[in-house]
DNA sequence: GGCTGTCCTGAGGTAGCCTCAGGATGTCAA
DNA sequence: TTGACATCCTGAGGCTACCTCAGGACAGCC
């Protein structure tokens, strides 16, 4: 329901391509400091724009956060594609799943929006999230079919853990990043115990 | 820094209490409906109270959120206590970790809360996170001194791994419930192979 | 019945969200 | 070069929520 969501577009004439690149360099660094909920006033002073200026390239939050992290999730995608021929599976899953952990948490609240577009498709990062699922699929996949991966884990299991790794990371304000260990335990626990299962 | 922080206290006079009452029931059910970030004017007004003496009684929101969490959380240290001296102490803490998720999950947003606090002297939870804290390490220690979980694995990893079950639970807003078999992998990623540790 | 400290009220200042009418300007074709 | 027009920009303003505070009410106690 409720027709496609709005996915931002750069802009054809000239002043709007700037106002829509300053607006987006403006957006992650506030992202990055204050959050998702970052002030959207204060991006767009940051810009060197009027408010109605980002509402009017990113009519919604949900537009200027999937803007904001399009390329990131893009590059994920692209990295399970070329991990899928790897001679070893279980490193390439592990691999893939480190980078994904850190991708979903390059500012707080990522994680949350990411996890809800993953099942909700009015949501601008919808398309990106279902790619990314995909790629991660593939690569669980070909661990199992090597039997290096429990062959009960199902693909939505698998995004339960990353982003729960993801949302660890994602709190640890200060020095303690528990995301690192947190994926290593999480692969001891779907791994079989095979050539070099248990640590 | 910044001194102690305030801990609401049920008011002497019966029009405080009954207030203070009231407050705390309507905060309960805005919680659970809209998560952490429910409006304060609206429970105000759903308790009957103006706006005014819903500050008074609960100072900051974080003020309120621990009062209407603060019996869960107690009941889950006393929990602790009494699994502390259980036979199969894997169980024991595997059962108390499913309590726990549980109650870190009673609405939206409270994992965030309690996972802050549980490092943050300045804030209302802090000390009822400390004795959680307390109580899991007693069971986690139990566990590995019976040789049923890695040696390596430190309290504060297995809160990790806990609030990362339970964020995974706040998530779910429909039927798909993934901290159950979150908490299942965890269990087997961090328990040895011992007498029943592999499924 | 009066005193006192606790408690309550709700107007109002602040901040952020988002919209929209009116104006400016880049682009392109002639 | 110029005119026309679609694209783009602006910022005032309505709305909601947060939080404070001065003034008033009243429960509890003597």
């Amino acid at each position: 329901m409720d027709g496609k969501p709005y996915i931002a577009q750069r802009p054809r004439r000239a002043d709007g391509r700037r106002n829509y690149d300053a607006i987006l360099a403006a957006a992650r660094k506030a992202f990055e400091t204050d959050g998702a909920e970052a002030s959207l006033e204060d991006i767009a002073s940051q810009a060197g724009v009027a408010i109605g200026t980002l509402y009017r390239h990113f009519p919604t939050r949900a537009s200027l956060v999937e803007a904001a992290t399009r390329d990131g999730l893009a590059d994920l995608v692209a990295r399970a594609e070329r991990l899928s021929g790897h001679p070893d599976p279980l490193e390439a899953l592990a691999e893939w799943m480190g980078q994904a952990v850190r991708h979903f948490s390059i500012f707080r609240g990522l994680v949350g929006i990411l996890a809800r577009s993953m099942y909700d498709e009015g949501t601008p990062s919808h398309a990106t999230c279902n790619a990314m699922h995909r790629g991660g699929a593939g690569l669980l996949r070909a661990a199992q079919a090597a039997g290096r991966v429990r062959p009960d884990l199902t693909p939505d299991e698998l995004f339960d853990l990353l982003s729960g790794a993801a949302w660890v990371r994602e709190q640890s304000t200060s020095g303690r990043d528990g995301s690192v260990r947190f994926l290593r335990l999480m692969l001891d626990g779907i791994s079989t115990p095979g050539p070099t299962g248990g640590e």
